[in-house]
DNA sequence: AAGACGATCAACCGCGCACAG
DNA sequence: CCTGTGCGCGGTTGATCGTCT
């Protein structure tokens, strides 16, 4: 048995919004409000529209708050930090961008952002792969490279490359260059630490700007609703967040949350160089070096199988809970903490 | 010039969660 | 506790526009 639908699809007119639909909805919700009910909202209009297809309306178009027009350097990095940290939690994302909507920022993501962060590596390693095998995108046995097809989700898949990229630009000593943290390892060595925490101090992650959305800094009840949150973690959560037992410092609750802020800031600069193409320091590549650091990706594809338990790791994280919306924000700093300890390694 | 192709983005869809009755 | 309903979310679709061949 399904579920009845919200309205009946043959009465309610579908397709873009007239202006005159538009101007209706616009001065009735500015008058009225939506009265909380936004099923019966467009019979009290007088509109032959879904109460759904209003709301989405409102949300993503006719709000006065909204913010059209392009995105800039410092939205993008903070898409992109959050996506590596979160996922595809496009509306927790859209939570710290005031005036964009998840819709936006879904699409801008889908069809720009991801293509400057993936684009030219996919492209040049399929090239060069191509012109030397002279043959078809699927591989020499005829299997599709897509990790889609063996079950990896495109959100995982594509922050695990993100996250393995700009930790090997961070950290040479860290992930390929160290056989203790391979996947393929996991189940071989099962007592290794792999998520070891290390001090603060140690990090030397770039200041954290007050002014940035997930700042936290000054607002005492947000950092008490996140240290409850995170210490409310369960105890398999806390075994996956501290890996039993790490050497290193336990952090509490803030200054973990100190970390991801603080990890994430890291990202930022690397992503500007990714993105944008600067040189900011250390972090700085070039062309060339790049195309070299996409090579492992195409080893890191042929080995996905034995990574999946990372990055299944990942998805579970990422789906265990369907229901997101701007004030389940604390249980968003719980994923960054569990992602920014396997980042500091 | 015209058709093919790709990019963009508004809108739709289905699902899970929360909550009231 | 169970059920129905509305809301909000992420994924997907499709119309439109721009670029390429």
């Amino acid at each position: 048995m399904g579920r009845a639908p919200c309205c009946d699809k043959t009465n309610v007119k579908r397709g873009p919004w007239s202006p005159e639909e538009d101007s209706k909805l616009k001065a009735y919700i500015e008058q009225h409000g939506t009265g909380g009910n936004w099923i019966a909202l467009p019979q009290k209009i007088g509109l032959k529209r879904c109460g759904k297809s209003c709301r989405l309306r409102w949300l993503n178009y006719l709000r006065p708050d909204i913010k059209h027009g392009g995105f800039s350097e410092e939205e993008d990095n903070i898409i992109c930090n959050l996506y590596i940290s979160i996922g595809s939690r496009w509306s927790i994302i859209a939570a710290q961008l005031p005036g964009r909507t998840d819709n936006d920022i879904k699409n801008y993501w889908n069809t720009r952002l991801k293509k400057k962060l993936f684009g030219r590596r996919k492209e040049s390693s399929q090239a060069r792969r191509l012109s030397s095998l002279n043959q078809d995108p699927k591989d020499a046995n005829g299997v599709d490279d897509n990790p889609n097809s063996q079950g990896l989700s495109n959100s995982a898949f594509e922050r695990l490359q993100l996250h393995m990229h700009l930790q090997s630009l961070q950290n040479p000593f860290s992930f390929f260059n160290n056989p203790l943290l391979w996947p393929r390892l996991h189940t071989q060595m099962p007592q290794v630490s792999q998520t070891q925490t290390i001090p603060l101090q140690k990090v030397g992650f770039h200041e954290f700007p007050s002014s940035d959305p997930i700042s936290i800094e000054g607002d005492k009840s947000k950092q008490d609703e996140i240290e409850n949150s995170i210490s409310g973690f369960s105890p398999l959560e806390s075994s996956i967040a501290f890996n039993n037992g790490s050497e290193g410092i336990q952090p509490n609750g803030m200054e973990q949350l100190n970390m991801n802020v603080q990890s994430l800031s890291g990202l930022q600069t690397e992503l500007s160089d990714l993105i944008y193409g600067k040189n900011s320091g250390s972090a700085a590549i070039n062309e060339d070096q790049m195309t070299d650091q996409f090579d492992c990706f195409e080893e890191i594809d042929a080995s996905k199988d034995s990574m999946s338990w990372w990055a299944n790791d990942f998805d579970t994280k990422s789906s265990s809970s369907n229901s997101w919306d701007s004030t389940s924000v604390p249980q968003t700093e719980g994923m960054f903490q569990d992602y920014v300890l396997r980042y500091d390694l």
